[in-house]
DNA sequence: AGTATAACCTGTCTGC
DNA sequence: TGCAGACAGGTTATAC
């Protein structure tokens, strides 16, 4: 479900409605699959009750959490993941933080992808080297340069953009989103853009990034803020799933293809393969 | 290095 | 109504 927007949006909520908040107990459902992998649940709870939120940030697609107990939890919503504050569970409930004060955090998780990790400061301070997470095109520090060192090789460049290794935030929609808003084929070979090119890809990340985060991410499905409140950006996306209806720029027809698995979304006309 | 596929899961939608 | 198949916002492992 989330990319770089919705996570963000869902971090910039948390911050003003948990931090500072006190940590009155950890609850957790009955599912195959732990949303901790190996951590002791029960050790997690002696540590992290009678403590206080510290901060609510975002590291590339997790959300961290960072506890006055020296305990920090890197939270991935990954497809279906979700937060929520209220008072009640919701449906699919995987994890309940209780705290002092108005409505819990609950996360929730249909296919029970979500991941909940557990760190210390010491551990904390090279996350992103640990988990490789790229460059964030959130940032905004995020430059041209920036953009410039990780498009090369010949993939294609819905697949460099995809990766986050290399280049962190984005997902399936706003890559497809950014493509057609500058005009580039998601199956052109990322060492083949021009200086040119390259530039109107890096202002169609910011730009499509930033109408995203304004509007709060998109809500197809699953994807909520911790009220409930859906996103917006779905009235605005250009491309992403339109196979078969007529382009927003040029009137021809919007395609689609498998690439790696994905869904690439493209119009053949005003995002040509190669230059003219 | 790059590609493709399956895997992790459950739900929803489409077409026969 | 039923049922099979495709598809889903993410990531990772594995095999050509």
């Amino acid at each position: 479900m989330p990319e770089g927007p919705e996570v963000q949006s869902i971090v910039t909520d948390l911050q003003s409605l948990i931090v500072g908040r006190r940590v009155l107990d950890l609850v957790t459902y009955e599912y195959t699959r732990s949303l901790f992998g190996e951590v002791d649940v029960d050790e997690l709870r002696d540590e992290i009750t009678g403590s206080e939120i510290v901060s609510v940030t975002r590291r590339g697609k997790n959300i961290i959490l960072q506890l006055s107990s020296d305990v920090y939890l890197a939270i991935h919503l990954r497809m279906t993941g979700q937060v929520f504050l209220r008072d009640d569970a919701p449906k699919y409930c995987r994890l309940t933080i209780k705290l002092d004060g108005d409505g819990d955090l609950h996360l929730a998780d249909v296919r029970t992808f979500a991941t909940c990790e557990v760190y210390s400061a010491d551990e904390m301070v090279d996350f992103e080297m640990k988990k490789k997470i790229g460059v964030d095109a959130l940032s905004p520090a995020f430059s041209l340069r920036d953009l410039q060192s990780i498009v090369a090789g010949k993939r294609p460049l819905h697949a460099v953009l995809l990766d986050q290794t290399k280049i962190s935030g984005l997902g399936n929609i706003y890559v497809n989103e950014a493509l057609f808003e500058a005009g580039i084929h998601p199956l052109r070979k990322a060492e083949s853009l021009s200086d040119d090119l390259m530039k109107r890809l890096y202002k169609a990340i910011v730009v499509t990034l930033t109408k995203a985060i304004k509007n709060r991410g998109t809500t197809f499905s699953d994807y909520r803020l911790p009220s409930g409140e859906m996103g917006s950006y779905q009235k605005h996306l250009r491309v992403f799933r339109r196979t078969g209806e007529p382009c927003l720029k040029c009137g021809a027809t919007i395609k689609r293809e498998k690439l790696g698995g994905r869904s690439v979304f493209y119009c053949e006309k005003c995002q040509p393969l190669s230059e003219p």
